[in-house]
DNA sequence: GGTATCATGTGAACGGCGCTCACATTAGGT
DNA sequence: ACCTAATGTGAGCGCCGTTCACATGATACC
């Protein structure tokens, strides 16, 4: 089960599994470019190619190792735009922090979202089902009568494709505050749309 | 401008530019994997590693072509679930076969829009824009009075973030029929909010 | 203290990759 | 028939992921 998380702090290099991925993420965000290749990390942190073995299973293991850590990262983002947001205005706020980080981060969010998820990393797992969590728990909180599961798809989905859509250039993205706008509205406006009925399975009319 | 798209028809091979993407489109969707080597493309086509050279000018080009193929094809899908939808019924049933062609063809969808768009390819930026101006169209049918740009992007955004956390695992996605109801439900929501609020700012009601 | 043991690190090597180049072949225009 | 340009080839470069036999350092046990 991938023991000993926790590292022995020092044999000779002194915790290389966390330096690895500050290399790489460190050269993710230097060059621009998604793909990162294992002996240019293991050039950057210093040791021979052969190294990284030693700590990831292969290039994939690595791979999600630094996803996981964007995945933290966007959660300290998100919460911090707002600790524990429950009315629209707050919620809109944490989607802008979500799309904004997206544009900030390219490269890591790319890894963080653009390629399949890797089952087999307990690391990414949980990160990523954190995240979740945390967007559901906004929901929950924002709108306690309403149909959770739908509602905080539908949220999460309309943020995280706003998100691509400004990444891949389908729409502009140089002004943050024009992203921020756009953002704002869409999800304004599905959270409208929520207030006005409550749920797909719920009672009067819609 | 990249001229002769026209095959010359065969001068030896026979439009092998063509034969090449139909390839490389094989080999992706037998696989299962995002990455496509030109090397194994060559050879699955019968001809030498280097024979691609004269037709793309690099292995990036060859995927923006394969991307391309992939934007026509998601674009007949679209038009195949409803020729020109103009109730939010209709558009509903677009935004599932949108969803739906991302789950049935996960590696094309995910080198369509899974990395950034190479801008070099007029090919790929094409095929984008009329993905783009369709579901615009649809909207400006739908909803001729409202803000055309905001609406537009905010449902492209949902229906493009569901099919990636379809994709990704995030949403439970093994039963197409699940799928459909929920996307359907979150694009339902999105348009009440649209028909009780028209626009920011636009004019009275709807 | 001495020594066995295991985690940590190395260099060399394998095959595959993207890509280039010098060269062969073929098709078409004149 | 011949020249030219398009089409195709094989060898080769450097990089990649990965593995392996081997070195080195830290610790555990006597």
């Amino acid at each position: 089960m991938s023991t000993s998380k926790a590292p022995k702090a020092a044999y000779h290099h002194g915790d290389l599994r966390a330096a690895l991925v500050r290399a790489a993420i460190e050269l993710l965000e230097e060059s621009g470019e998604t793909e990162l290749s294992l002996r240019a990390v293991a050039r950057r942190a210093g040791v021979s190619p052969a190294e990284p073995y030693r700590h990831y299973a292969d290039r994939e293991a690595l791979v999600s190792a630094v996803a996981a850590v964007g995945y933290r990262e966007l959660a300290e983002r998100l919460a911090s735009a707002h600790p524990s947001p429950s009315t629209p205005e707050e919620l809109a706020s944490v989607a802008v922090a979500y799309v904004l980080f997206a544009l900030q981060r390219p490269t890591l969010f790319r890894i963080m979202f653009g390629e399949p998820c890797d089952r087999d990393s307990d690391e990414r797992v949980a990160a990523t089902a954190a995240v979740a969590l945390y967007v559901r728990g906004i929901v929950e909180r924002t709108f306690p009568q309403a149909d959770d599961d739908a509602l905080s798809n539908a949220i999460w989905a309309l943020v995280h494709g706003l998100a691509f859509l400004h990444l891949d250039g389908k729409l502009e993205a140089s002004r943050p505050s024009v992203v921020a706008d756009r953002v704002t509205a869409a999800v304004q406006a599905l959270l409208t749309a929520t207030r006005a009925q409550p749920a797909p399975a719920a009672p009067g009319q819609a």
